[in-house]
DNA sequence: AATGGGACCTGCGCGC
DNA sequence: TGCGCGCAGGTCCCAT
């Protein structure tokens, strides 16, 4: 999915255009989106409700509506969200706002999730999960890699470990901090550990600044693509030469996903 | 505890 | 042009 950028990129648009908004309709062209509760009852419950408040933990959106009612979107792998007059391509949800717009929830693998629950806090997907990037010290994140003996990409994804970092920004921030994908977390020096973080946070602007990647599915909110996937240095960029130092670029799987890295200069 | 595999889904690019 | 295969931004569950 959509990462950290992505979700903070369409929180930041959709807080500019449908805040005190009331979703008059709904419609739902694919339940299967629809998760712990019928459709039926999701559209009863939501309809008539004005939007209050949008924010974003990890890869979670939530838009929270009248009446402590929390509408919670996880986009998964390719799920993305538009706000249009018409109906758009791979639409599984459509609320009607008093707008006149339609916000879409639009997933073309459906693997997304919507949820309406009363008390967001409580979701065990948000219960577990780890601290947002910008509020672990680099005190403690040295601190917390020493305990782990997995390796640190799969460390770096873990939702629980920290939020909102996935296959994408995890080789990005690897590559740019010159640690190989496959060491032990509590192999690596503290003062490497705290140029990942450096690294991973700086990288996350930079996308949070070009308004998401766009590999395939995800769009801001007007339909329009995010440009990070122009920086990218070793994501998509095996057998091209490493920028930093020349050698080529190889892709392995680690923890199940591909993974691309220089072969030459993270060690 | 960590790792590997599969499941959930659709769609794209590639080789033949 | 058509078909089969591998692969894809995520997460959960199970077995070892």
């Amino acid at each position: 999915m959509p990462e950290l950028p992505e979700v903070e990129t369409i929180k930041r648009q959709l807080s500019r255009t449908v805040l005190n908004k009331t979703i008059c309709s709904v419609s739902i062209p694919d339940a299967r989106v629809i998760k712990g509760i019928s459709s039926r009852a999701f559209k009863s419950k939501v309809e008539g409700k004005k939007i209050k408040d949008i924010f974003r933990r990890g890869k979670v959106l939530v838009l929270k509506l009248e009446k402590t009612l929390y509408l919670i979107f996880h986009l998964r792998i390719a799920g993305w969200m538009t706000l249009s007059s018409d109906k758009e391509r791979c639409a599984r949800v459509i609320f009607g706002l008093s707008s006149g717009k339609k916000l879409c929830f639009c997933d073309s693998r459906v693997l997304g999730e919507v949820r309406l629950v009363s008390d967001w806090e409580k979701l065990p997907i948000i219960r577990a999960m780890g601290p947002e990037p910008w509020d672990i010290s680099p005190a403690r994140f040295v601190e917390n890699c020493r305990s782990r003996s997995g390796r640190i990409k799969p460390l770096l994804m873990d939702q629980r470990f920290i939020a909102g970092i996935g296959n994408i920004y995890a080789q990005e921030a690897l590559f740019c901090a010159g640690i190989d994908p496959g060491r032990k977390a509590c192999t690596i020096a503290g003062e490497r550990l705290e140029k990942l973080l450096y690294c991973l946070k700086k990288i996350l602007r930079c996308a949070l600044d070009k308004k998401g990647s766009t590999i395939s599915t995800y769009r801001q909110v007007d339909g329009e693509s995010g440009t990070m996937a122009e920086h990218f240095r070793v994501y998509q960029k095996k057998g091209r030469p490493c920028p930093r130092c020349g050698r080529i670029i190889r892709k392995t799987t680690i923890g199940g996903r591909g993974t691309c890295f220089c072969p030459g200069c993270q060690t």
